[in-house]
DNA sequence: CGGGGCCTTGAGGCAATTCAAATTATGTGG
DNA sequence: CCACATAATTTGAATTGCCTCAAGGCCCCG
């Protein structure tokens, strides 16, 4: 039974959100269930699909299940820059729960390979501010997650202003290997979830770059590649290459990877 | 008594704060009186001083009284990048409430000119707590202040990987143009409260070209400049030289600059 | 088997950097 | 109030990391 219950409790899409809030704050096992008995409305959306765009009014929180997402903003003359990038259990807009007027657009960057779509579980604002007025834990997991994610767009910053252009691609490489890895998504020998053009976008350098750089790093032996797969031969080297330090992403029980 | 009673208001050091709050959330006079009741602690800062240090654990939240701050961030060979700029009012750490493990440092930017040093208020957090418990209008308006300053380094994120030289600076003079009048601090005709080399850092360029693009935007009428004074001719012409469309602040009230 | 993504490669150009040094402000103590 | 130290701005010359433009190749999918 105890067995047939978690299988369920796995099966819930909000399950891996459930564990993501719990990378930065401890919640008891009432919170967690309340958290899973969210009234969730799941949702598909095909490769490059809008979730969220730029002006609207924005009514529900959404969840990634599944696939992976990025939210972008845009210059005057059409140039787009990668803010951040969701992985299957980050929230992609807790933010406007309190500031529900988007001014980004949050985008699928990849599907799953056999169903050819994300999935994102919506929560109605309604139901979410009825949740964390009567769990506190939940309320402050929910604002420590969105402070995790104000400090990696300040790592973003510097990452963006400060670094070269194989640094700038290590960084994020480090980034999302460690945050796959952290919520069981296993990256290392996985399906990298951006393509170069993403890369390009979210470094600020182009895709052409972004391409030399990577046969360079390839000749390093900084990462391997076969077809769609990344791999991290000597992940504390590219660590170093990248300048990565974990400490900004804030992950309880962290100490050193 | 009225006005006296004004005039006692706009002396304390958290008057500007609590106006800032209202920029993007609605307060009652209660909550308003609250704010301004709160337990402060004034400090005085010499220029180049540290407010908060990376690694800090901190225990109080502060708010600038007089000059200017920057928070930034250092990668592993020593170069900074600036995230933010803090002008009187802003809140500067408000979110080592719920994060206190400081990820960046917070740096006097700007003095007084006769003073000779920055003014700080100091909250402890235990009195913030009390504060926002026993007044959901103020927690909310902080809440959202947090959120808009998450806004702003998305957009610095796109500024710093996205935009020429020139543009850059633009958006950046735009931005604390805008942030500044809204305060009630005039910019125009007074002084820019950043050097160039703030500016470098803040783009992610170097000093010398900042220097050079400065020089170049003035040959172009897009600012002027006697000894430390910055003053924009052209407004609007500077605004579309940066690019900047003031949405990202959240601005209650600004329909258009 | 044709078309659309995505990746790859080459050649040339430029925006911004690096390095170096002079000039001008700003601040300090005698 | 001047002499000195320090910080900030300015200018020049040479270099380079990354960009632009352009085209070809691969693979998946209908």
């Amino acid at each position: 039974m105890g067995n047939q219950a978690q299988m369920n409790q796995q099966d819930n899409p909000l399950w891996r959100f459930s564990r993501r809030l719990q990378l930065h704050s401890d919640l008891g096992s009432g919170d967690v269930q309340a958290v899973l008995s969210l009234p969730a409305t799941p949702i598909t959306r095909r490769q490059s699909a809008y979730i969220v765009r730029e002006g609207d009014l924005v009514q529900n929180c959404a969840i990634l299940v599944s696939g992976c997402a990025v939210r972008h903003r845009t210059t005057g003359d059409g140039n787009r820059q990668i803010v951040a990038v969701y992985l299957p259990g980050d929230p992609l807009d807790l933010d406007h729960f309190y500031l529900p007027l988007a001014d980004d657009d949050i985008q699928v960057a990849r599907v799953d390979d056999v169903q050819k779509f994300a999935e994102v579980a919506l929560v109605r604002h309604e139901d979410l501010r009825e949740l964390i007025e009567s769990r506190p834990a939940v309320a402050r997991a929910m604002i420590m997650t969105l402070l995790v994610d104000t400090s990696a767009f300040r790592e973003w910053v510097l990452n963006v202003g400060q670094r070269d252009a194989t640094t700038k691609i290590a960084h994020i490489l480090c980034e999302i290997a460690l945050r796959m890895e952290v919520l069981g998504l296993t990256f290392d020998g996985s399906i990298l979830p951006l393509n170069q053009i993403h890369i390009a976008e979210a470094t600020g350098l182009t895709p052409v770059h972004v391409n030399r750089t990577l046969k360079q790093m390839q000749k390093d032996g900084l990462i391997e590649r076969k077809e769609q797969l990344v791999q991290f031969p000597d992940w504390r080297r590219l660590r170093i290459a990248g300048d990565f330090d974990p400490h900004y992403l804030h992950i309880q029980g962290l100490e050193q990877g």
